[in-house]
DNA sequence: GGAGTCAATGCGAATC
DNA sequence: GATTCGCATTGACTCC
């Protein structure tokens, strides 16, 4: 099968939605809304040619030479910027979008033919970058909503005049590399909360170490439970039958000194 | 030339 | 069963 036979007899058969319409669906978690109001299902019939572009009613080539440029035209912006170059080598990838069949199999005949073409294909794969046009875009669609519906990833692909599995691979690479990025965020976030968990145990064991070694250098009375202990309500000290000589000839000072007292051994010790 | 980026691929899981 | 997604991976390309 020769150009002309791709070209010019190739007919596409679409299903699809009028443009001036939108859908509306709701998915669980992206948030996907597209609204559903004059949604009506219409079948078109084109040229091959015309599937990227719908300005182009109708492409005569004089030659090979210019159908060829023509054909690469669809493919690449910005000199050869945004090329398609891909083997449709998947089934699962073939059925996709029936319309772009014709296109993407000639292309891939044509790819297929040699191992390297003019544009310095390689294995029928060549890395495409998005132009800037394309990728403001397709970021500010991003911004709206993080998954497409068919209709949506129709749309965006007639815009930037790529296959809608572009588009698609687009948001879903876009996607991880958001992901990849919160990820990043949280892991940053845990680490500080790990220093400074860190830091508060640290602290507190250091704490619990202090108060050990306090209450082994405490006297007896003040070992005594806490509800056996009273504060004098008068001078604000305590009572503990004793406790206070003690605790004036313990080593351990505390400031201010309590007055203690045992309400229950020694009531009248209050103030 | 090695590292990083990013479009593209393949596959399994989930959903309808 | 068809479709879409996430994920891991590949390969082309750029940058230093």
């Amino acid at each position: 099968m020769g150009l002309d036979d791709l070209y010019n007899t190739s007919l596409v058969l679409g299903l699809g939605f009028s443009s001036s319409s939108t859908v509306e669906t709701t998915k669980s978690n992206n948030k996907v809304k597209i609204n559903s109001k004059s949604e009506l299902p219409s079948l078109t019939l084109s040229l091959s040619g015309e599937i990227y572009d719908s300005t182009v009613k109708k492409v005569e080539f004089s030659d090979n030479n210019i159908k060829g440029q023509y054909l690469d035209n669809l493919y690449r912006q910005d000199s050869g910027a945004s090329s398609f170059v891909s083997n449709v080598s998947s089934v699962k990838r073939e059925r996709e979008m029936g319309s772009e069949e014709v296109v993407l199999s000639s292309r891939n005949l044509i790819n297929s033919t040699t191992d390297e073409d003019d544009d310095g294909l390689i294995n029928g794969r060549k890395k495409l970058r998005l132009t800037k046009v394309q990728s403001a875009l397709l970021e500010e669609s991003f911004k709206i909503h993080s998954t497409l519906n068919p209709k949506q990833k129709q749309e965006l692909a007639r815009e930037l005049k790529l296959r809608p599995r572009q588009v698609e691979v687009w948001f879903q690479n876009r996607r991880a590399r958001t992901k990849l990025k919160q990820t990043e965020v949280d892991c940053e976030f845990l680490k500080k909360c790990c220093e400074s968990l860190t830091d508060e145990n640290r602290r507190l064991q250091k704490e619990l170490q202090e108060l050990k070694a306090l209450k082994l250098a405490q006297p007896l009375y003040m070992q005594l439970p806490a509800a056996t202990l009273t504060m004098c309500p008068s001078c604000e000290r305590i009572g503990g039958g004793g406790g206070a000589e003690n605790a004036a000839k313990s080593n351990f000072t505390m400031a201010p000194k309590p007055h203690f007292y045992n309400p229950f051994t020694n009531p009248s010790a209050a103030c």
